[in-house]
DNA sequence: CTGTTAGCGCTTTCAA
DNA sequence: TTGAAAGCGCTAACAG
């Protein structure tokens, strides 16, 4: 492989001056410039990333630390931090904990060892007191789920209003026993989403028995929202609605709906969240909230930027909007 | 940061015997060895990658070239990789193309620049003559689909057995208007799958009309399944059975027959295949050939670990077995 | 506008 | 078993 200095040989100018026009950004006459082009083409010289690092001391490359690609709603995120990150000249390196800790924290030592000059964090496990010691010395945002004790940029939906505006859809359907499929996870999403439930019931005057609120796993997994849905539509004052807090939870309700003979939504109305790709794969549709995933992912990664470059961020909590989308698993109450 | 000088002070040893400890391979006295891991630890020592990487003229980066991370048959691929990439001191770099030959030549120019040591391709679009230039300099490896002609060495299952013996599933079971959903992509597994069904129903003295073959989108898009099952379903010899390359096509199938009032499995067939995630999401559970996807991530990076420490590969061409699994969306054909 | 030169932090001969 | 010292290829003062 060529160098640096072969290029100068052939172009009989200095290695600064090679550098120069590789990098240009200081002045090159130019014609000399265009003997280091033509001496470059003719060698197939490429600069040596790696030396080029080193000496800048950067790597050029962004960490994401995500629980699972395997979910395509981190899935999509991750599309707009790549695509984002490549414009930008970065690379993307992927860190699946798998939701471990531990696994999280081997993660987040690429940053000390310089392998990765700044991270993402998609749905962090850690607690702040575990973030501190990489946060400190190094640029971190959050994406999607964060830690509001961190104190760290992040972007996201506003959970709490998204939430609250299905729950009021079902209200103003004239639903009254409503009940949720919340998670046994501790996201600030699943937090809020619940939380904006039992609020907007109260506003509305409606009970939430105890057993209204069921819970699947922490990965939301289909399994368990046919289970928990199970639970819900055993009970002798039966919900005529659910809210669920993901959309593989709410296919999994409407799977323990249909195995149990109730149909949906004559009979009970569903509703997911996020919008993932196998929400309009079966009827009935399902009636759900859209995250802008890709662009949850860009401006995640457009936050980074900018604290790499050391400019000013002027938003540190970037809130996109989502849309409630009404599809056919949802339906004004019967009596 | 602390430096390896800082610590060869610290311990007054000389930065040669530091590194020594550091890559423990070179005999080092135990006392001096403790010196030295006592200074590591004083100064919080972590060694600079950025440094060592250039030195070694290494990445301990591996690219994975990948059409897109959204399909979840590719997610767990990368898991796969990923996971393995890590036991070995990797990290992975994932490179979205979006079936684009153009960004598929930008992912790759990241072998020249060093930014990753060897590749694996997922999907390549390539056809062998672009690879030639990246290939011939650097270690790549072929995971799941493949260019036989490129002679890279590759790892996936054998489709063409795999298909076969769907087909003679349906066969054996009765069905004798036998359609199949294919895709418009060029990827080998479109090949030997329609190849494999088109042999099996001739061996079997089977007619294959040319309206029996339908084509669905390059990405197996649901909708495109849809839209094919629609065309097959309305053929004057309508088919009892549909043998599709993938399950999003299959699932698409079904929804298809459902929208036409024809049930499944009781007056159609349907097969699928790779056994994604939603194959079990709804009733009917689809009957599909799955495909060890993490292993086959697994096999692929261990491949080019080899690839890159130069050492011997006996197989060049590693095949994983598969599973036929039956399920809901197939039964014996009733007259 | 261009050249000279000093490192960046680490690994690795070579010599002791 | 250890140390001295030479670089890896590039960037960025600094000098001209």
């Amino acid at each position: 492989m060529a160098t640096i200095s072969d290029v100068a040989k052939e172009a009989r100018v200095s290695v600064a001056t090679v550098s120069r026009v590789l990098n240009n950004k200081e002045s090159v006459r130019k014609e000399t410039q265009q003997r280091v082009y033509d001496a470059i083409e003719k060698l197939n010289f490429q600069p040596n990333l790696l030396a080029r690092n080193f000496r800048r001391s950067e790597s050029r490359v962004i960490l994401i630390i995500t629980p699972n690609i395997t979910n395509p709603y981190y899935a999509h995120i991750l599309t707009g931090i790549g695509e984002t990150a490549s414009s930008l000249g970065y690379s993307a390196l992927i860190f699946n904990t798998g939701g471990s800790l531990e696994k999280e924290k081997e993660g987040m030592e690429m940053l000390k060892l310089r392998r990765a000059d700044g991270a993402i964090l998609l749905a962090s496990s850690m607690e702040s007191p575990h973030l501190l010691e990489y946060v400190e010395s190094h640029p971190v945002v959050q994406c999607s789920e964060y830690d509001g004790a961190s104190g760290l940029p992040r972007v996201s939906i506003d959970n709490h209003l998204a939430a609250k505006e299905v729950v009021e859809y079902l209200i103003d359907s004239g639903h009254e026993k409503i009940a949720t499929i919340s998670s046994k996870n501790t996201y600030i999403s699943t937090k809020e989403r619940l939380d904006a439930y039992r609020e907007t019931m109260k506003d509305h005057g409606l009970k939430v028995p105890r057993s209204y609120i069921a819970h699947g796993d922490p990965d939301y997994s289909f399994k368990s929202g046919k289970k928990a849905a199970m639970k819900l539509l055993s009970l002798k004052e039966r919900p005529t609605a659910i809210f669920c807090i993901s959309d593989t939870l709410a296919l999994g309700t409407i799977s323990a709906a249909m195995e149990m003979g109730i149909k949906v939504p004559e009979e009970l109305t569903v509703t997911g969240f996020d919008d993932v790709d196998d929400t309009t794969m079966f009827h009935p549709y399902i009636t759900t909230v859209k995250q802008p995933c890709y662009d949850l992912g860009m401006r995640a990664m457009k936050l980074l930027f900018d604290r790499m470059m050391k400019k000013e961020i002027s938003d540190k909590k970037v809130i996109l909007s989502h849309q409630f989308v009404i599809r056919e698993s949802s339906a004004p109450y019967k009596p």
